[in-house]
DNA sequence: ATGGCGAGTGAATAGCTATGCACACATTCG
DNA sequence: CGAATGTGTGCATAGCTATTCACTCGCCAT
């Protein structure tokens, strides 16, 4: 008896208030010409029904959904959850929902096209590390505006917001050398990864320029084991650094147990390590971790910035200048 | 000229393949009857146009959307990404889409409900810590199941998955007083939250039945500053504690660095730890913590269970025992 | 030869809301 | 007092797809 029940439609609240089905919907309309005594007497037996006016047909019509579809690899790093709060709250300030999808890999993304196309998601917040090209253009042809974080995917309807990945790099090789790094080590993240690619290049075009040597290299991956790994292989060595710029703060945090507990160097006492993502953690007293800030509201702020150029069927990139914060992994003496 | 575009529809693509608007339909319907050669002459022209079916109007007719609102507090707590990741995964698999709600307040799910009923949304799970009951009420009206993670929510329509917080704060006493604890502090979460009530209830009935004094208490959120404040106002009086149940792991990591660095005593030398989560840091050197872990999966598992008993107007409540995961936090000597 | 049958297709419809249009009525102004 | 203005309401429709119903057309069996 349950399997055909229905929630409570407009008409359903006009038979009980004894007006037209458009009376109701005026009712729930701000700024809707409607007496307000009818107004009251249809929200009341509005009440009493439990009707909430159903969106769907609206978004038939209009084709705006309110829905940004928000995808993402993981959860496991930190600074996704910053990502995800800071969108949400934005979103949420415009007025719009979230639809959250989790991607195992980007040929999966293509898959998924299909649903976030068929359910008309105004738009694609892409957080992936690597967002699939095909994927994009389908987004594309279908006029469905896509901003993709700290990644370099071109196209129509595309936009692009990171951060100065290269420049923190380089700024990062200026700090190790000036707190007195002599030695350099680079702990990597997955190679297919741009972010990743663009603060390797910046760091060893930084201790190029300054005529330093070449860092040795060592991790792949944005995660804390990554970092214990890389600690492991720089410092099995004879020729041990003395100091790290690690692609983010998870495999640094790794790094610095892996120094503390299996060789008993300290940070900065032994090595000066430089972090990416400022995550809280960071600021926490086995670490108190040089980092990068990304500026996850900024880059926020863009993004959603970015969604509402409806016009622009051009490609957008923007970069949002990551910001240093200075603790005592890098303060020696 | 762009402003009144519209993405392709079905009677669209009919037109392009010479068809009618149902054998379109039918040829994106699997199992649907209908000539392989049209069906490929179809899907052609489909495919030149970029069509993908709307699937708005089989919702509205099905009122089925195929979402399932997820709501939560924020994410400051890598609790909640392990719950979102096995929340994702398990939906995926079922083929839904997740909406992530994220709420500052209970009150302001109130006005979030208008939103998820309008959207159809075929279940609310809430992660929240404290739920409202009046939003409740308002998703059991309009037929629309609510599952609770640890929460003590009750009415029609309403289903809930929660640890054995109870429990697992019984075992707490017992393990710490096996592990040689004698003076015991409580550091608590936030005084609104179920399991924070039902875990120190626990934990204080534990106490009682091994007849040992009661815990000494201080805290008051799940946060790492909470358990930071938690630390200095524990340890700043004369009769210290040497063994501590904390409400989670993220308090827990803020004690413990306030022992190390404030006051020189260490988990477990000076004092015995436990925490609740199982955080991936839990297992991390600094910290090494015995912690409860609830289970994830399992929590999901069951909470996309109780989803699925579409009958049941009866509240329905489970719980998921929680495994004890000891480290070296509590392993003396 | 003819009734029956299955396959393939088109026409029509349900599902719900917002809104343009038309109409009825009241009020005000010349 | 007639006209004009304004207010409040109902009617009809768009928006898109899945599905039911009806129809046609071969084909087989009787």
């Amino acid at each position: 008896m349950s399997g055909n029940w229905r929630p409570p439609s407009s008409t359903d609240v006009a038979r009980a208030a004894g007006v037209s089905q458009s009376a109701v919907s005026r009712a729930f309309t701000p700024g809707a010409r409607i007496a307000e005594a009818t107004r009251a007497r249809i929200l009341e037996a509005a009440q009493a029904l439990g009707y909430r006016p159903n969106l769907l047909p609206k978004i038939l019509q209009t084709n705006r959904s309110g829905i940004v579809a928000v995808v993402v690899g993981g959860f496991y790093n930190p600074y996704f959850a910053m990502t995800l709060e800071a969108f949400s709250k934005a979103l949420t300030a415009a007025g719009l929902q979230m639809m959250l999808v989790r991607v195992e890999s980007d040929r999966i993304l293509d898959g998924v096209v299909d649903q976030l196309a068929g359910y008309r998601v105004d738009a694609v917040v892409s957080a992936l590390a690597l967002t699939s090209q095909a994927a994009a253009d389908q987004l594309s042809k279908l006029r469905i505006p896509i901003v993709t974080l700290n990644s370099d995917l071109a196209g129509d309807w595309i936009r692009s917001v990171s951060s100065d990945n290269f420049a923190a790099g380089e700024a990062a090789a200026r700090l190790l050398r000036e707190r007195g790094g002599t030695r350099f080590g680079f702990v990597a993240g997955p190679a297919d990864s741009p972010a990743q690619v663009a603060r390797e290049a910046g760091f060893a075009h930084g201790l190029a320029t300054l005529g330093l040597p070449p860092a040795t290299r060592a991790g792949g991956g944005y995660d804390y084991a990554s970092g214990e790994q890389a600690a492991r292989d720089l410092f099995s060595g004879a020729e041990r650094p003395d100091a790290l710029f690690c692609a983010n703060d998870l495999a640094a945090f790794g790094v610095i147990d892996v120094l503390r507990e299996d060789f008993g160097l300290s940070a900065p006492g032994d090595v000066l390590v430089v972090g990416f993502d400022n995550l809280d953690m960071a600021a926490w007293a086995p670490y108190r971790l040089t980092s990068f800030d990304q500026d996850v509201d900024a880059h926020v702020a863009v993004a959603m910035e970015l969604l509402d150029l409806e016009a622009g069927a051009t490609c957008v990139a923007r970069t949002v200048p990551s910001r240093l914060v200075e603790r005592e992994s890098t303060r020696r003496g």
